[in-house]
DNA sequence: TTGATACGTAGGATAATTCCTACGTATAGT
DNA sequence: ACTATACGTAGGAATTATCCTACGTATCAA
């Protein structure tokens, strides 16, 4: 539910590189992910951990092993909270884009330069 | 070039909310952003300075005053991020996934519009 | 039951982040 | 020149993140 810890969990790039490994080769259990990691097994537990608290992992459990899936839902909300900011690099494709900044940044000393 | 300076900038809620405070009001100066931000002056400005070795934000200095702007251009790299994860939340789009997501996540607005 | 396997958790060292209060610097106004 | 304003930076305290090694627990295989 709350943006800050998916802002969060995607922050670091461990975290990043473990879903795109969920990504490009589907569910899988945490060993097999730890060990083409350069990290402690021990360590990459925990970054799931901080994944699945974000809702980007979901776990099985397959007797002994736990499967790992990307769960994408969250990822939705990033897209949501990009939307706002498309506007800002379509205009600067347009020189009408300028003239529209400097009038509301200041409409006084437009001739200085 | 960086995505892990982007990612980090954005892990911030304080800054995320100075970012949308560019992007809703338009560019400002520093201080104008701080008196309405519950937290000190100095601080506002290390967050600024984040925002901007990431590149998400440029000054442009205005006498003794200091302009800050939103520079959207890096968050297309977080767009481009998304893409590969796209195929994944629109294969749960399927009927049944539908279903499921409607009872499990949220009575929320997602089909109502 | 015994031993190996697949994990997570505890505890701790180190580093990074986040906030603050001083303080320094440059510009503006008088 | 002198003071006020708008900032950034220094330095430090408190918190959180990130990694490790050891250890505990559940499952499988014999």
């Amino acid at each position: 539910m709350s943006a800050d810890h998916l802002f969060a969990a995607l922050a670091s790039p461990a975290r990043r590189e473990l879903l795109r490994m969920l990504r490009d080769e589907g569910a899988q259990p945490a060993g097999r992910l730890a060990e083409r990691f350069d990290m402690s097994r021990p360590s990459v537990s925990e970054h799931l951990k901080v994944l699945k608290d974000a809702g980007l992992v979901a776990e099985t459990r397959k007797g002994r092993e736990r499967h790992y899936r990307l769960e994408a839902a969250p990822l939705l909300e990033l897209r949501d909270w990009l939307t706002p900011y498309e506007r800002f690099w379509r205009e600067r494709l347009t020189a009408l884009d300028a003239l529209l900044d400097d009038m509301e940044d200041d409409m006084e000393d437009e001739d200085a330069r």
